[in-house]
DNA sequence: ACCTGAACACCGTTCAAGT
DNA sequence: ACCTGAACACCGTTCAAGT
């Protein structure tokens, strides 16, 4: 409790040597795994790629499964789903988010089998549920059958992402053709080439909206 | 190029050493990965299962990716596609299908992942894509279509068998309830009451060929 | 010719020892 | 009090050396 009545000495500003959070390390692993790809990531890797020590990590998450977690929470965040449609249609706001999320997931092809085999346990993403729920709720589609619709939609939503992940990543390094010689090889790479890989996603998409609310109607 | 006339000496069965083979190993990986989990299963730890060198599975595998693909191709004979009722009509074949395979996925939850996040290139899966197809294309949908549908279907299959995997492995070792705190908490958890963890699979599966129906009829 | 197991370059995680 | 890095018990994969 001395006060000091002379103006403090201004002093520049130290250097400062940046300090590790749960959500820097968090990004730092994305782009890690982006760059090289899951198989090649490490705890020990990602401590010295920030600066620090090997163990370093193990101060902010228990082990890789949390920091696992929390890698997955980051993807969640860069979907953004507070900029989403939430005043329009029910239906509208539904599509748009499986698309954000499927965009948002296709721009870390090798984070995607880590986020589709993580259940949602992060507060943000409990939350978006429980606010698309009680969108649902309000246009009169009771609390199961709105429980039903999302968790179809956002299944074949991880389900879409991740084939179209693993088959981008796996063509980089083993063909994917089927033999020429196969008897119905025209049948399918005609198919194949009329459609491509995520043509499909919105008429899927649309094909499950249209479904439920066929069955709706019908009960 | 010496006969001998006299009855050969009929030995006693000589102790047989089984022999490895790729099939073998890989049903033995399954096994090992039901067992104690995909993180705890190493290559090492299947040739000593097996009673071999620990390095044996590389006389048989080139890598672990490539026992992976064997171990896929292991649960997808599981899923004994030839059984389907090829002959009836192509919806209740399509939706057959997913039912077994997710079923055959489910009684292998450790594997789960590793099934979702392999390509589909084994021969057999190849095949049966094309059996479906053809069945489509008869009943006058085109392959372009049909390729879409059966991907749809697939996609949503695997999302779903995958949620529900995570899910009752993650549920074992952690908590998954939201806080009762939380003001919505009423909201989901009369919902989540009110629905199990996988009884909208058949409605989702339904709700997708109804929406590819109709909007083949507005077509 | 075939198989083994030593060796290499890593891992995740813990924890005693240092500052 | 905080952090480091040695240490432990493993990995996947290669390949020289043995039989």
């Amino acid at each position: 409790m001395t006060a000091d009545p002379s103006p403090p000495v201004r002093l520049p500003e130290p250097p400062t040597r940046p300090t590790l959070t749960r959500e820097y390390l968090a990004a730092a692993a994305l782009a890690l795994i982006d760059a090289h790809g899951l198989r090649k990531f490490s705890m020990r890797k990602l401590g010295t790629a920030v600066g620090f020590d090997p163990m370093a990590v193990y101060r902010h998450y228990d082990d890789q499964e949390d920091l696992f977690d929390g890698v997955a929470e980051t993807l969640f965040t860069e979907v953004n789903v507070d900029t989403l449609p939430w005043d329009g249609p029910w239906r509208e706001l539904a599509q748009n988010y499986c698309l954000r999320l499927r965009d948002t997931l296709l721009r870390h092809p090798q984070a995607v089998p880590l986020f589709a085999t993580r259940p949602v346990r992060s507060p943000a993403s409990i939350d978006t549920g429980v606010k698309m729920l009680t969108k649902l709720s309000d246009a009169g589609i009771p609390p199961a059958q709105g429980l039903r619709i999302i968790r179809c939609l956002r299944e074949f939503t991880i389900g879409h992402t991740l084939a179209i992940a693993v088959t981008k990543l796996g063509a980089d390094q083993r063909s994917r053709k089927p033999e020429p010689g196969s008897p119905d090889y025209n049948l399918l790479a005609e198919a194949a080439d009329a459609t491509t890989l995520d043509d499909h996603f919105e008429t899927g998409l649309t094909a499950i909206l249209s479904g439920f609310e066929q069955s709706a109607r019908m009960r």
